[in-house]
This record gives structure tokens, C-alpha cells and sequence, in this order.
RNA sequence: GGAUCGGUAGUUCAGUUGGUUAGAAUGCCGCCCUGUCACGGCGGAGGUCGCGGGUUCGAGUCCCGUCCGGUCCGCCA
């Protein structure tokens, strides 16, 4: 036997007992005739007593970081507690020890801040894992999933696994593809998520499937997107929108309350995509603060039914606003003394490549009542306190306004509200507030192609209301300049994303089930019959043997958690990550493979230039 | 595909206008220490300044290229 008991467990109760404990040494304090170890394991840490002899005999056998040891001893009261440990209040007084394994010096310290860099730890990645501050990451991952799954059985959901091994259909992201030695040139695709599977299991009748399932993209990286990602992966039958909303802001709130203690017991807010289009320029609007924007001219798009506040700037001769497609303004409360200095580095940021704006304009509110900007030149006083009221900026308020080419603007000054939310701590890392956004458009238009995309999927159906518009339209966009007149600009989704302090954590949406409007949002995408049938010929063909209506949503995981956590990054979430190239570093992965396997594949390694 | 920041001791970093022997902290090693828990004290070892080329009397420092890593844009149905 190895151990009677965990590293993390024994208390004041246990005092006198026989005690043998197995673990890692995390550090090692001599003091001339006794030594202390710290022993730990994944429970917890627990200090050993070297008593003189056993100091002396360490001489002999030295231990060192990390050396996997077994020891034991009797449990005492310390004579000094540390109430920063749980197990602070005891220590073992050992009688014997064996090293189990020695350990060579760690390239970095396995402690809460670790003076080791991201590279390092990735490329150590077992040892990094050691870490506390890594495992609780771990430990929230485990309760979040064990939530999602003690929800979705509670209500019925089945999980069922669907294959890895599939079809490639190159519509949306790359895939990922693995070749068939026993189908010689052929090549299977790994799933970038198992949604025809799950609507085939709505056909099969599985109604209420779920699955925390990993899915694949071949596409570039960021620090909250991985190359393999994992979902909660979820699909109803017999369901309208309404159900589905229902439902999952009940998942979410239940791993709310078993992760964080949270009770979360308001509605979860809901917003049409074109208002969060409109009052926060993106379509996950973090809804923690206000800040709303100010449209002060009438953008040319989609936002039809919207007002704009042209009278306020026109006539002013202000060229920069004159010509621009849009200008947006925001209110910053509280920020009308900032100085030039801080204007300026504002006004920088908006410069930067990633934002890409040429200038920032500002009103200053000031508290005596008057307006200071810097397009004094031009808008009388009447006309700043005007701008400034639309935008519902107080005594006080700072406003800015950029303006330029009109999608451009709209995300940065999205950008700019989320930096200045930051800046005035409005975004506090343990406030959750949760978002529908509905509503979604169903197609979005593709300038290389001049053709549509489906702008969620295209299994996602219309609003049903709009579904004769799809039918009875031709989808062919004969001027590509006046796409925004095409009856198919206008046709909403059944489709719903969740937002989480401006994170989109979840979509979906409800599906089509009827194999011909299926068949007509295939040819709308620009794939021919004969396309149609290579592509998905198998769920059309299912749509023929009674599909029933049906709908679902996934949800991203790895940022769920990370959100949870309090994380920008992901990495910390998952086990082993990649780095932002796609690279495993532990494992130097991606890697060439041998000639033999080549051989058996019947392949031969051509690269272009 | 593009932009940008970084690469100096095992590790995290500093390194002035280009100028003598490249520093600090931490880790590591040795000695001392019976109540520490970020133990303490004394001493010591430890460097191809990512790699290649160039400018210069002289390069960690400037220039070009390249590799690696971070962040972002494009991309992510």
C-alpha cells in the first residue's frame, strides 16, 4: 500500500494516528538538525517532520524538488499552525521515507506564480499541470461539464457519440483531413461539429441528444481559439425558438450556480441582432455597461427601420463628417477633464492597425455647463450640446466620434466602447450578464463570390413568416453594388446566439426539415443538384423518410470556461493546447511522417513552393 | 496571407548615444542554523546575448535576412 491517506485530508482529528502519505516535494526546509517537506499531491499539501536522525540520513539520500517520496509517521499538532494551509494545523513526525522516484531540477518553479514563461510551460506542459493555479482550471472545466451534464440528463437529453472520421464539405471553415490507407486517395474529414449527425438523430427519432464532443477547424488561431475545440453540442425535436431559449438559459444558469455559487435569477436579457447592430456596433454586445451608441447619420445598410441624427452634423461644413459614410459617437461618463495627454493617446489608439480609424473627434462636458471639443472650428456650442444630449452624455460625460467607411466604424468604435469600458472598470471579471441575441440575418453577401453565404449554416431555416420570400425569389444578385435591395438581404434567421460579457459562448438555431426548402437554401448558396446530392445527398434523403421539426444550439466550452475563470485566454483551460501556429510544442506536433507510412497510404509528399 | 511586439544565466528580466570584465532577482551547488512554511545567514558555479550576413576601429545595442514565441487583422458555415 502506498498511502493511507491524500495529501489534502488530514486535520486535527487525525492527530496521533499512524499516517502514510505518497506525493511530489514541493519544497525542502533545513534548519541544522530538523527538516521540513512540504509533500504534495493533487488534494492538497501536507508538511512532514524529519526528525535529527532522519535529517542526518537525508545526507546520504538527499531529496530534491519534485522527487516522488512515500513517508511515514505520526500525525501532530504543530506547535506553529499555518492558517493558510487546510491541512496547517498538523504535520507528519516521520519515522521512515522512501524516495520513489528522483526528479531532475524543473525548468521553472511549480508554484502558484511561476517563474516560468507560457513557451516554457507548454513545452513542460506535465509539469505545468502540477501547478494549483493550472489545476483549479482543470478542477472548473470537470464541474462545468459534470453541470452540463447532470442538466441535460435531468431533462432528458441522451448523449450519443457521433463519428470523428466524415465527409468533407468544404462549406465554412477548412477541414481537417486524414487520408485512408484502405481507400487509397481518399481522404476523410474530421467533424467541425457533428451538426448533420445530431439533425439525423432528430430524423432517427433520438429527440433530446446531447454531446460535450470535440470538433475541428483548419483555420488560423487566437488566444480564445483552438485547433480542436470542444462543444456541448445539443438538438430538441418539436421544438419552436422559444423552447430552445428556455431550456438553455436554464443549462447556463445551472452551471452558474454549481461552478460559481451564482444564482443568476433575472431573465436573461433578449436583443434583435440588428439593435445590437445598432446601439453597440457588434453582434455579442458586452451588456455589463452602457454606453450606447449615437448613429449620427443614416448608414446605407441594413438598418432600415432605424433613425439617424443627420440635422446634427449637417451643414457644418465639416468635411471629415461630410464625407464619411457613418459617424458614431459614444458618451464616456465622467471623463470630461481627461487632458490632452489622454485624448491624444486615445486618439492613437483609434490609429492603430487593428482599429484603423485616421483621427477621433471629442466633446468635453464640462461641469460649468459649457462645451469644449475639438471640432470647435466647426459646430457652434448649440450644436455640440445638441450632439451631445442625442448621445445622452451628462455634465461631465466625454464624447467621441469617429467617423469613416461605414462597417470599419461601427467596429471600432465597438472597440473603443469596450476599451473605455475597461478603462472605467466596468467590466468586472465577476459580474456574468447573460444575452439573446435573435434574429440574426440568414444570409450574408459574399463579395468574392458575389453570391450569398449562409450567415449561421445552411441547415439554419427562416423566420417561417419569410419563407415564401426564399420560394418565390430567384437568389442570383444581378448588381453586386445594390445586393442590399435583393429580397434575400432581408430575410431573418430562426437563429439565436448566447452572449456572455460580450462573448459569444453559444448558437443555433432551428433547423429546416423539409427537403425542399432545404434543396432551395443549397441552390441559394450556388450548389447545383448534382453538388447537392454529392454534398448531402444523405440528408436530403432523410428528410424524405419524416423528419420532424427540430433545433438546437452548441455552446463553446473551452471559453465558457475560460469566462468562468475569469480568463482572456483558453489555453489554461485545456489540458494540453496548441500555440497559436497550431503547434503541439510538448509533443513538436504537427511532424512528418515515415516513408513506410507514405508507402501504406500509396501517397507521395509533393510540397508547392 | 498581412501587421506588430519580443528572443540576453536553468528561469523571469535590466542593459544608457555603439565603447573596458554583460548585471539583478529567483532557481541550482556548498557550508552554518531545532519551528519553518516566500525560512534565514555566508560563499560559489552558471552566458554561442535565437541563428546567418552586413555597417563599423569596435555590435547585446544599428541594418538586412531567417527561425521561434506572443497579440491582432484577414479567416473562423
Amino acid at each position: 500500500m502506498y498511502r493511507t491517506h491524500t495529501c489534502g485530508e488530514l486535520r486535527l482529528k487525525n492527530i496521533s494516528e499512524q499516517i502514510t502519505l505518497a506525493g511530489w516535494v514541493q519544497t525542502i526546509r533545513k534548519f541544522g538538525a530538523i527538516t521540513f517537506v512540504d509533500l504534495r499531491d493533487r488534494f492538497g499539501i501536507t508538511q512532514l517532520l524529519f526528525g535529527e536522525e532522519l535529517t542526518k540520513e537525508l545526507d546520504d539520500n538527499p531529496l530534491g524538488r519534485e522527487f516522488v517520496i512515500q513517508a511515514t509517521g505520526i500525525a501532530n499538532e504543530r506547535s506553529n499552525k499555518n492558517p493558510n494551509l487546510p491541512t496547517g494545523d498538523i504535520e507528519i513526525n516521520i519515522s521512515s521515507f522512501r524516495i520513489l522516484n528522483k526528479s531532475v531540477v524543473p525548468p521553472f518553479t511549480i508554484e502558484d506564480k511561476t517563474d516560468g514563461g507560457d513557451d516554457l510551460r507548454m513545452k513542460y506542459r506535465f509539469l505545468d499541470l502540477r501547478r494549483n493555479a493550472v489545476k483549479k482550471n482543470l478542477e472548473l472545466r470537470y464541474a462545468a461539464g459534470r453541470a452540463a451534464r447532470n442538466y441535460l440528463h435531468s431533462m432528458g437529453f441522451m448523449d450519443i457519440e457521433t463519428p470523428f472520421l466524415i465527409k468533407s464539405t468544404p462549406e465554412g471553415a477548412r477541414d481537417f483531413v486524414v487520408p485512408s490507407r484502405m481507400n487509397p486517395g481518399q481522404f476523410y474529414a474530421l467533424p467541425q461539429s457533428p451538426q448533420t449527425f445530431k439533425q439525423l438523430l432528430m430524423v432517427s427519432g433520438y429527440d433530446r441528444y446531447y454531446q460535450i464532443v470535440k470538433c475541428f477547424r483548419d483555420e488560423d488561431l487566437r488566444a480564445d481559439r483552438q485547433p480542436e475545440f470542444t462543444q456541448i453540442d445539443c438538438e430538441m425535436a418539436f421544438v419552436e425558438q422559444e423552447d430552445i431559449l428556455i431550456m438553455f438559459e436554464g443549462l447556463i444558469k445551472y452551471i452558474f450556480k454549481e461552478v460559481k455559487n451564482i444564482h443568476y435569477t433575472d431573465a436573461v436579457q433578449r436583443m434583435t441582432w440588428e439593435d445590437a447592430m445598432w446601439n453597440y456596433g457588434n453582434d455579442k454586445p458586452d451588456i455589463r455597461f452602457v454606453m450606447q451608441l449615437l448613429n449620427l447619420k443614416k448608414p446605407a445598410s441594413v438598418y432600415t427601420s432605424k433613425n439617424d441624427q443627420r440635422e446634427l452634423i449637417d451643414s457644418a461644413g465639416f468635411k471629415v463628417f461630410d464625407d464619411a459614410e457613418t459617424v458614431l459617437a459614444i458618451a464616456v461618463p465622467g471623463c470630461s477633464e481627461y487632458s490632452r495627454k489622454q485624448t491624444d493617446e486615445l486618439t492613437e489608439w483609434v490609429k492603430r492597425p487593428q482599429i484603423g480609424m485616421k483621427g477621433l473627434a471629442f466633446i468635453k462636458c464640462n461641469k460649468d455647463g459649457t462645451y469644449k471639443s475639438s471640432i470647435d472650428k466647426f459646430f457652434s456650442e448649440e450644436k455640440l450640446k445638441a450632439i451631445a444630449d442625442a448621445a445622452s452624455a451628462k455634465t461631465g460625460d466625454l464624447v467621441l466620434i469617429l467617423a469613416g467607411a461605414e462597417e470599419r466604424t461601427r467596429k471600432a468604435i465597438s472597440e473603443l466602447r469596450l476599451e473605455m469600458g475597461k478603462i472605467l472598470g466596468l467590466r468586472k471579471d465577476d459580474e456574468f450578464r447573460l444575452l439573446w441575441v435573435l434574429d440574426f440575418p440568414l444570409f450574408e453577401y459574399d463579395e468574392d463570390g458575389n453570391r450569398w453565404v449562409a450567415r449561421h449554416h445552411p441547415f439554419t431555416s427562416p423566420k417561417p413568416e419569410q419563407i415564401e420570400i426564399m420560394i418565390s425569389n430567384n437568389p442570383v444578385i444581378e448588381h453586386a453594388d445594390e445586393y442590399l435591395q435583393h429580397p434575400y438581404a432581408g430575410i431573418k434567421a430562426n437563429a439565436y446566439d448566447m452572449v456572455l460579457n460580450g462573448n459569444e459562448i453559444g448558437g443555433g438555431s432551428i433547423r429546416i426539415f423539409q427537403k425542399e426548402l432545404q434543396e432551395k437554401m443549397f441552390s441559394a448558396l450556388g450548389m447545383d443538384a448534382a453538388e447537392q446530392q454529392h454534398k448531402f445527398g444523405f440528408l436530403l434523403g432523410a428528410f424524405e423518410y419524416g423528419a420532424p421539426p427540430h433545433g438546437g444550439i452548441a455552446f463553446g466550452f473551452d471559453r465558457l470556461c475560460s469566462i468562468l475563470g475569469g480568463s482572456e485566454s483558453i489555453r489554461d483551460f485545456i489540458a494540453f493546447p496548441k500555440n497559436n501556429s497550431g503547434r503541439d510544442v510538448m509533443l513538436d506536433a504537427p511532424a512528418i511522417i515515415d516513408d513506410k507510412q507514405f508507402e501504406e497510404l500509396q501517397l507521395k509528399l509533393d510540397l508547392k513552393e
